[in-house]
DNA sequence: TTGCCGATCTTCT
DNA sequence: GAAGATCGGCAAA
């Protein structure tokens, strides 16, 4: 199986977005492997857009996503969770696409374990319905086992732990893939920016959430 | 099924 | 010092 050129990368990320959904994303470490197919993204711009990480300019933080496109921008937030994006267009122009969901497609069991915060004390067996393994940004994350070491790694590289292969032609061929498009979730700036990407129908795809800002 | 709440800590103002 | 590209539990409807 081949992995997606980093020419698929270098352009907008609101044209790489809806291009991802049905492709597999895979993370191999010495645990096993767990591999999911992408069920939902979002599309985040630079200068332009108040939502996205680099509107403000380059930090510490954002650096890679102002890198070469094909590489995970990995980040920590609410205290306790992991997201990844994939940078795209080249470098010097912060773009990038978050993974929100995905269907889990090898390493089942694994990814399970991952998230066996979620058991049934008494059969200790998990009541985690498949649907739910990936579903959510920094759940897909738990699955993989993606935090702050992942930040940085060039995903179109065949000898990387984390990688990014094409979705099967024969799902977008025959339809199978019917991308809906909607504004993004949880962020509270530019909230009515069309930007999310997810296949229709698909179970594994995150429950829509306004933003709420919390007082303290 | 919807909606609020707390957990938890990094990042930037 | 405040807000945040979230999640899971629980109460209310």
């Amino acid at each position: 199986m081949d992995l997606i050129p980093r020419e698929f990368f270098d352009r907008p990320s609101q044209e790489v977005a809806p291009d991802l959904l049905g492709c597999v994303l895979e993370h191999e470490t010495a645990e096993g492997l767990v591999a999911v197919e992408l069920t939902e993204v979002e599309a985040y711009a630079g200068e332009t857009d108040p939502a996205s990480h680099s509107y403000r300019g380059r930090t510490a933080r954002n650096g890679v996503m102002f890198g070469p496109p094909g590489y995970a921008y990995v980040y920590f937030t609410y205290g306790m969770h992991f997201c990844v994006n994939v940078v795209c267009m080249p470098a010097g122009i912060p773009r990038a696409v978050l993974l929100r969901a995905g269907r889990v497609t090898a390493g089942e069991d694994l990814a399970r374990r991952r998230r066996a915060r979620w058991r049934s004390e008494a059969s200790q067996e998990s009541i985690l319905p498949a649907r739910d393994l990936a579903r959510g940004p920094a759940r897909l994350c738990q699955a993989l086992a993606i935090d702050r070491t992942q930040n940085g790694l060039d995903v179109c590289s065949a000898d990387g732990e984390l990688r990014l292969r094409p979705a099967d032609p024969g799902l977008r061929a025959n339809g199978a893939i019917e991308v809906a498009v909607g504004p993004r979730v949880g962020v509270s700036a530019a909230a009515d920016v069309p930007w999310r990407f997810w296949v229709a129908g698909d179970p594994t795809v995150s429950a829509y959430r306004l933003h709420k800002a919390r007082v303290r």
